[in-house]
DNA sequence: TAGTTATATGCGCATATACGCATACAGTTG
DNA sequence: CAACTGTATGCGTATATGCGCATATAACTA
């Protein structure tokens, strides 16, 4: 496929998509999510951060449409709402894991 | 697919390589080297920004591994050095679109 | 209604980094 | 050697944002 050219509005999206996901807290929540939604509480168990911190962040990632938000009486849950979430990590572990072998074994999940 | 749970060290040198990208001027200078290598003159009449500002940005791109560098004389020629980046951006294109097509649809009336 | 629990948010601080300016460095040419 | 060109870098500033603390809001329960 022929990349397309875009333009430089759409590139401030692209780099702002980016930088949602430029974020390791933000990267853990989406990892505890892989196995399917989860409310708050468990994700502040999960990722080890602050109930308010862990909230921020998963705002964050609603509002750029990579997470779907359910409220169920007390509890919110969250879950991945944008699959294309696995590949883009796929890619980028991919291209990390070649770029330095030495330190593959951290990707290959020991 | 299964997805591979990545260790906390993974996640941050994943969020740095996200980093990397979230910057609309570094992702001007991707666009501008899908055609090719060019030096460093050509990219800042290409991208519109200052010389000391696109060299920093190529730098960063650069020890990222994104680019490669080639000196002859005078100039300095940079290339796109991991062919990832494409399908990368590939994939946020087209999650964007979706995202946007979907906003666009309820000012359709859907 | 009052109290309890789960989640969200206002505020301030600290840090990271993009940018502009000036200048340093490297390589070529006179 | 000096002068010139192309590129890189030190420095200061402005802005963005992640974090912790305290508190607010929402929903359930006695």
């Amino acid at each position: 496929m022929k990349p397309v050219l875009l333009s430089d509005e759409a590139l401030e999206l692209v780099a702002r998509r980016f930088a949602v996901l430029a974020e390791p807290m933000r990267l853990r929540l989406l990892r505890a999510l892989f196995g399917g939604e989860k409310n708050v509480h468990t994700l502040v168990e999960l990722t080890g951060g602050t109930q308010a911190n862990v909230s921020r962040h998963l705002q964050t990632l609603t509002d750029a449409h990579l997470l779907r938000r359910r409220k169920a009486g007390l509890e919110v849950f969250y879950a991945i709402g944008d699959p294309s979430i696995f590949k883009l990590c796929e890619l980028v572990c991919g291209s990390l894991e070649k770029e330095h072998a030495a330190k593959a074994e951290v990707f290959r999940g020991e």
